[in-house]
DNA sequence: CATGAATGAGAGTTCATTCAT
DNA sequence: GATGAATGAACTCTCATTCAT
């Protein structure tokens, strides 16, 4: 019986989560999540008191399950080289599809709450390519370069291309710009 | 005097911009802007007839003077690392306060109107970056760098380091790791 | 149940009818209604979008049950004089409380929209005394008159009067002055 | 000096007659008047206090050059059908263009207003047809009428067609088929 | 007198939120 | 739990009106 709850939840985050990527998060109103779900004003405070709580929401599920995981790739001893050509595949995907992103949502939701609680997203993922730096390091697979400054420029030049492809448009070579950037400066070439 | 309008037009844009760096755009209201100003609403209104035509006034003087603009230095056969170096200071500077930025209010403003209004920015941003970059190939005080994917990196490292930095807190050693990836990129080391 | 809906609507419409009658309708704001209806704005914007859909509404319940409609004795082979003689009695009624009247609304309603939104009530009321006036004359009850130019007098008179009364006080003889014409015109003098 | 005041009212009365009669008494704000004049806001105002005020003014000058005053013509014992004829054509020409009719306009300022300032309009006009029929009576031109009956069908009649034909489109053959019925009622036939 | 910037009241409209059913 | 009518606060925008210049 709980359960009917919990798939309730899971629809309405479902819903909200393209309205919150297209307009961001001050945008959007309970009202527009009520129409896009179908549910009754009533219907859907009784899951969530407010669209903050919704958003809270998808951050959390977000969090869970990051498809950008390199920890399985390496615990397989996948080649650092490889496991980098994937996750710039993806990066250079999601670069392209700016629309589909939580940021803008994410910077003005930071906006109307206090605290510091988007840091659990960059230390994921300065982890996570650390990580994967360091690892590639010591497979003398990547060059010894210095790590948290490739892992800034990775981060912030990915976050940077996605906020500003939603407003001007962008050629797929900015999108390899910064992909074949990052690579020169791990990968070791074979001379 | 017809240039007491102007004065007011004046005020009341210097007096919205922190409104618009603080919170974004579309947060931001006409009562606001009263509030800020000290005009009455229709006092404001017989100025500008809404936000969108205040931010757009904004960006308009920002466009105009654009304080890192290298051509002067240039044209003064300045050596390309020592305008680097100047840019690079401002461009720290400008990380460290990100809260006087407009970013989130100009990605916010983007997504009321339609067109590509904002293609202007990029374009003067990479063109100064590009002429530098340029000059400094030309007068081999830089290395010859594939011009198009350091000024993307420059550009969105930057934008992206701006963006975060609003939400998370950051230290001084990641705005570090941008500068100085910018120059080990386009500085030739002496041996 | 939905019938709850159906009552409030017709409530407002109710409540505003006198609204209209009195002031017209560019008077009459959206606040005048909450007022008069006791409901509050979000309640009463959640039923009507505004006073032209309001108006509208009382418009269609009007053409939809036309008092002064003679079919029905018509079929019932009444004496056309007989018939006249209770729709002149009618008229005069309407002609002495022309506070009542939504004409001045109308007008006003009119030249707000575009299009001849209000030729269907003309259209009415000529062909119900056209019907009449034809009646009459098969039954070799009323004169052999230019119907055409009787109905307008007839149509055009009431109008006038009942617009004219609204603003000037206007004596019983004068309500009389037309019912009276009206029958001179029609009605055969047994000598 | 003093003529060019009189002079700027004269040209505000010119300007706004047509606003009030395209739109009403309530529609026109002192800023249509302002710009449909080139006059500043404080420059109007010094003239007149409201639009109540102008229309006031306007109602007087047209009260004062009533253009379908017969006197004139029945000092000069000008035959009344000569006389009806023209008032006639005059009529037909004014229900024609009844975009330039004030009625409306009069029925709203008179709702804004007490007491029976309209009446004055009224009493002329009936004066002025009672006078032209008793003329044509005492002439033995005009059939031996109910006069204050004719009177009321011409007046109201008139006023009815005018409004009417504002909102919805009317054929040549109502405007003449009002001018018909009254002449029919006054003029003796040659048989 | 004329100008036009400024005031401030008030209308239109939209939503977050509540609550009786 | 769900519904959706209703509330009321907040915002946008428009003018009548004033007043310093």
């Amino acid at each position: 019986m709980g359960n009917k709850k919990e798939q309730t939840r899971e629809m309405i985050l479902e819903a909200s989560y393209p309205l919150f990527a297209k307009d961001g998060f001050n945008k959007i109103t309970m009202k527009d999540i009520c129409e896009a779900t179908g549910l009754s004003r009533g219907g859907l405070y009784s899951h969530f008191s407010g669209t903050g709580e919704i958003f809270e929401a998808i951050l959390s599920k977000l969090n869970e399950k990051d498809e950008m995981d390199f920890q399985k790739e390496m615990d397989e001893k996948m080649p650092a080289p490889e496991i980098l050509e994937r996750a710039l595949r993806l990066m250079k995907y999601e670069m392209k599809h700016s629309e589909d992103s939580l940021s803008l949502a994410m910077y003005e939701y930071a906006g109307t709450v206090s605290g510091d609680v988007m840091g659990q997203f960059t230390e994921a993922g300065e982890k996570k390519w650390t990580d994967l730096i360091n690892y590639g390091i010591r497979r003398k697979e990547f060059k010894r370069v210095d790590v948290h400054e490739i892992v800034s420029i990775i981060l912030y030049a990915y976050q940077g291309v996605r906020m500003w492809s939603r407003i001007v448009s962008m050629t797929d070579s900015t999108f390899r710009a910064v992909t074949e950037h990052i690579k020169k400066q791990l990968l070791i070439e074979n001379s």
